[in-house]
Parts: C-alpha cells; structure tokens; sequence
DNA sequence: AGTGGGACCTGTCCGC
DNA sequence: TGCGGACAGGTCCCAC
C-alpha cells in the first residue's frame, strides 16, 4: 500500500488511539515480518505509555515513555485496524473487511487509551514486507534505518534550489532519482509517475537535466518541486489511496487512486488539457513506470 | 559511486 | 475449473 500519504493518513488515524495511551499486552503471532522482531519485544512494550505517533518517511514512530521507540514500517502490504468500544457497539461503522485475512493478523496491541477506553491496534500484512522494531530514542537519528534518508517533501526543505543541489550532475533518470530514498524520503512508485506527469517531464530523462550550468534549478524544476509538495498534500486530503484490499484505520477507503492522472492507466488517454496523447507503461528499475510520451518530455 | 537486477512474500488477475 | 505467469504501494544486497 503505502507511500507517503498513505503513512501519514495510518498515523492520522491511529493518532487519538495510540497517544497517551497505555500498553497493556502485545500478541505478537510470529517470529518475524520482513526482519526478525527485537528481543523482548513484547516484554519491553507490556506496561509503556506512547507518548507520542509520528512520520518520518514512510516509517511510523511511536514514542515510548521507556525510552525506546517503536518504529513500524508497513512494507507493502501492511495496515493497521482499529477495534474499540465505538467499533463494538457499532460494527457497521468501524468493520473491517475480515475474513480470510484475518490469518495475517501478526501484531495486536492491547491498549487503555488516555480517555481510559479499552482498545486494540491490530498490524495486518499479507506478503509480511513491513517490520517493526525498537529502538532508543538516543540512537535513533544514528540507526541505519534513518541516517542516511534524505529530505521530507512535505516540509519546507523541498524546492528548486535543493532540487537542483540534489540533482547536479547525476545522470540517472529522473524517476530514480526521485525514488531514491537518500536523497528525498517517501516518495513511491505512484506519487513520481503522477508529479512528473504534473510537471511535463519525461521520466527517462537525467535528473541532472533539471539543472543549469551555473548551478540554478530550471524552471521545470521549481515546477517539480511544487507538484511534488501538491500530489502528496492532494492524496492526504484524499485519505490516500486505496489500492487492492488497503483501507484507513477505521475501515473506510482512501479515494486518491479515483484522481491519478496516469498511473496505472496504461492505454487510456492523457488526461492534459489539449493532449491526445495515451499513457504508456515501461519498466524502469524492475518497476512500472506510466506516463504520456506526448506531453512528457 | 551509483545503478540495475534479483530477492524477499502472498494474493490476485489474466490467458490458455 | 485449473494452472502458470505476470504483477503489486518497498527496500536490502550484490554484482557490474
């Protein structure tokens, strides 16, 4: 499932259940998601408080009051469900799509929420791409899992200019660049297609293309960094995508993947204003990538 | 150094 | 209806 807007909508819904909240017990029901758990792990979460849930990348930290923090990455398959008191004396409002599923159910979490309600957080992930982990809040910024990301694109850190400081002289394409995790962190596969398509410009081109001589993000680029910061705002406000059988925490579907303008549309028209052009799918990377040749360049 | 390709898993869909 | 192959939102690791 999950990218960047997808995270922070996960984070936004487990939010007001998960801080200031108390651990009672974890169900951990195996050994291992794409990584082995840490030692102890339901041990060293039995009897925590969150402090506090938040995004970096597209990882989930919830901060503890035992000073380790509980980062969880949700792979590509991973989601989060919420069961509590409201869900219980409503189902039709807080189900689930269960069933079959229900045999990925790897982590539940037992919590007494800050409002003193009983609830659990449930992690569901089919192909088990996602892991958690804990890790002292002293050695997080250090841990290979986050030294070495590059800049949030939500922030104010993404423009032109750093744009342009990122792409200088690299010779990869653009869509790589874009995808690589060091240099800017969280975008995905869906998100570049559709920021790139925003823009007007051909993934396959170098990403130092986007820079002039002396050094100055081009225009494209300035425009780059704006779509980029637009995408990921517009699917947030969408709730996301909802892709395959991923939904929201309470169940309900995010609607980003009704406004993509190409990915996963190969063979359908460009939706530019003007363009006759079609989407076409190639692979870059071992990954599809989708865009109009027509008004892509 | 930086990149492409394969690997990790399960589920689903499509063509035969 | 069954079966094989391709494909899926991510990222790590290893050859070039």
């Amino acid at each position: 499932m999950p990218e960047l807007p997808e995270v922070e909508t996960v984070k936004r819904g487990l939010a007001p259940t998960f801080e200031g909240a108390l651990i009672e017990t974890v169900d951990q029901n195996r050994p291992d998601l794409r990584f082995p758990f840490p030692e102890r792990f339901v041990d060293r979460l039995s009897g925590a408080r969150v402090n506090a849930l938040s995004r970096r990348s597209k990882y989930l930290l919830a901060d503890t009051d035992r000073g380790d923090v509980l980062v969880m990455h949700l792979g590509m398959s991973g989601s989060f469900r919420i069961e509590n008191d409201l869900s219980q004396s409503a189902p039709g409002a807080f189900a689930h799509p269960k069933g079959k599923n229900e045999k990925h159910d790897h982590v539940v979490f037992h919590l007494e929420t800050a409002a003193r309600n009983e609830a659990r957080v449930i992690y569901n992930d089919p192909r088990r791409f996602g892991f958690m982990d804990l890790i002292p809040r002293a050695e997080l910024s250090e841990h290979p899992y986050f030294k070495d990301l590059g800049l949030e694109p939500l922030g104010n850190d993404l423009s032109g200019e750093t744009l342009a400081r990122l792409f200088q002289g690299r010779k990869s394409p653009l869509k790589a660049a874009l995808l690589n995790q060091k240099l800017i962190a969280g975008l995905g596969n869906i998100y570049v297609c559709e920021a790139l398509w925003r823009t007007g410009l051909s993934p396959t081109r170098a990403a130092g293309s986007l820079v002039t001589k002396s050094g100055k993000p081009s225009k494209a680029a300035v425009e780059l960094a704006a779509n980029i910061r637009e995408t990921l705002q517009d699917a947030i406000k969408a709730g996301g995508s909802s892709l395959r059988d991923h939904t929201q925490t309470d169940g309900t579907l995010g609607y980003f993947q009704h406004s993509f303008a190409v990915y996963d549309r190969e063979g359908e028209a460009c939706r530019t204003k003007g363009c006759t052009g079609a989407v076409n799918r190639i692979v870059q990377s071992n990954r599809s990538t989708f865009f109009c040749p027509r008004c892509q360049s």
